[in-house]
DNA sequence: CATGAATGAGAGTTCATTCAT
DNA sequence: TATGAATGAACTCTCATTCAT
């Protein structure tokens, strides 16, 4: 029996982390300030910092829970790929899963991505860290040849991040199809598949 | 001869554009202050006001500026284009070179894009728009087959934002190895290219 | 029980409006800063804004107060006259006797009426409409011979206002020699009623 | 020969007194700005200060013209009076004549001499004080019996400016009616005057 | 523990005044 | 002498944070 009162909390806490996901969707990190978060919410101005000291801190507890989601599935889903295509598709179709899903956060760590936040910890920096490693990692065990990891990593963020802002803006989401698209660029260059796509209609 | 007035004029606003691009680009547009903009001047607080009318002004100068140089630029580039591959490198040529030779702008227009900034003169929006009827028009002249443009796109908005990112952090920043890789990448793939360079080098 | 915070409430709010009241009369409205206001309280600079969005915004209220006691008071008893002496009187005697209990507030209305105030509740100004009005209607009732009621008006504002200056800067300040003498000046005229005055001390 | 400097600088003078005039008789002299007046002038900014300390100095100057013109016309007029009703006449014909003649230098001096304004040149006080000291003559002479000199002098002030305001609002602005009806108040009351009027139509 | 009024630092902006041209 | 850009103090107002209730 966790008690009423330890309930109260964590259910105060998850009120105030899902005002937050929304606000900061909405006007930015930056420009959202304590004030707009404590509005989204039936609390008060005082209770918003029993939970938390500050706005930086939300922000980092919400990017915790997107890494603690996102990252060691994205880590896994890397690691296991044999194949370049596997590799892609993989990365790819867990992070369209993640954004679908959950559009407030997502929409939060990419907007503070962006601004420069002093946030100090970068939990999902990490993931991007984390990308670059996984690449070298499969250079390392031959899954790809030797290639430029940083330049493949940026270039994969790039492509991840405006895909699925793009991806979210479709009725109906789907992944599925986006994770096909982004891994068909990165495979054989966005022509040919377009153009074998095209051939297979024509039949 | 000019007169010594106007040309303290012209200075003072450039000199005033230059602080808002560099601090734009080190705090974010939402985070910079005004008085950050003029502390990074020798001038007076009261003549920013002189100047621009407000925080916006300055940046909607600075994305003016910006897009009055590349959106042509990449415009033409792109209609001129007559094979994919001449449309890739063209577009990320274009945008390559003035990433490299305008750091400063360029960092604040990335940044202020990504956020929620009320800006009311969306010209560098109206380049993504550009990006996107480029592609059609090159699809409805033969260049492309029929492609999904608006992922398209997204995808090479999101390798020319991130790649330029990590060209610029480079000792030296090499432009045209940029626009290689990331014309390599929409292609033939990033790994199809990596292999045969990589079977070149055996050689 | 009112509770400790109501009670705060309502003390700061009056604070605020007696200080406003005291401070516009000295300095003039115009002149009169926020800061002023703010100044001529124990509270801190933002507590201001929990009560007030604007300096205006407290005018409206002073004068709102002073329209509130006055101005019905003004209206009956100028329309039970059924004589002009009674007329007057009654009116002086009702503008005095507010100007004397509330020296504070009788100096800011003065104040930002003479100034051109940009504030849009012209619940003072209505009293001045009111007294034309009433003056009509006593026409109308056959209490006043025809008569140039605009000008009467005019004559009976200044009169009240200079006289109400000069009455309170006297000693004991005495609103029933202010009546006496005013409601003299429009029944008989000033001299008239000195030289009876006169006569009557001779005796 | 006054050389064409002194002209100019007599003209300049003038046009900023103008201007100022104007400028503030619309908008207060207090809510009025240097800036204003500036602007409401063909000079430039830093030539106002060759001529004027500040915007209190122009207000003085303004006053002292007032003063200048009205003063000793005023005493002189009273001074001459036999009768109270000449005193009166005299008084209310001055005052009314140089409002109906000087609207904006009038409606400046009206304004500021409401607010409380920190011009430490009372050249329109002493207008005031002047009536008194003439009405005080003026009982010492026999003219008057005796009366509150202060209440009369005040009293005489607020019909006079009252009156001159709704005098100036009338098409066409008619400074003798003004200065009768003004006079009818003090020497047999509004009523008096009004009733054998209305006795004098019926006829 | 929740509340929300009070705080005061700091942002944006204006304007009287100076001074190089 | 006239100019008008530059100055910087001061003002209005917001907001993160504290603390009595």
């Amino acid at each position: 029996m966790p008690g009423k009162r330890a309930e109260t909390k964590a259910r105060n806490r998850s009120v105030i982390l899902d005002a937050a996901g929304r606000v900061f969707a909405e006007r930015g990190f930056v420009a959202a300030t304590v004030r707009d978060v404590i509005r989204a919410t039936p609390l008060a101005a005082g209770t918003f910092y029993k939970y938390f000291r500050s706005k930086e801190e939300v922000l980092r507890a919400l990017r915790d829970s997107a890494a603690l989601s996102l990252r060691p599935a994205l880590r896994a889903a890397r690691q296991d790929a044999a194949t370049p295509e596997a590799f892609f598709a993989a990365a790819f179709r867990t992070f369209f899963a993640y954004a679908a899903a959950n559009p407030g956060p997502f929409a939060a760590v990419r907007r503070s991505d962006a601004s420069h936040v002093p946030v100090d910890a970068p939990e999902l920096a990490a993931c991007f860290t984390d990308l670059r490693e996984d690449i070298e990692s499969a250079v390392a065990r031959g899954v790809f040849p030797p290639l430029d990891c940083e330049y493949l990593a940026s270039a994969m963020q790039g492509v991840g991040f405006e895909l699925a802002e793009a991806m979210l803006k479709r009725k109906p989401c789907d992944p599925n199809a986006a994770t096909t698209y982004a891994t068909a660029i990165f495979m054989s260059g966005a022509i040919v598949e377009a153009r074998s796509k095209a051939a297979g209609e024509a039949h």
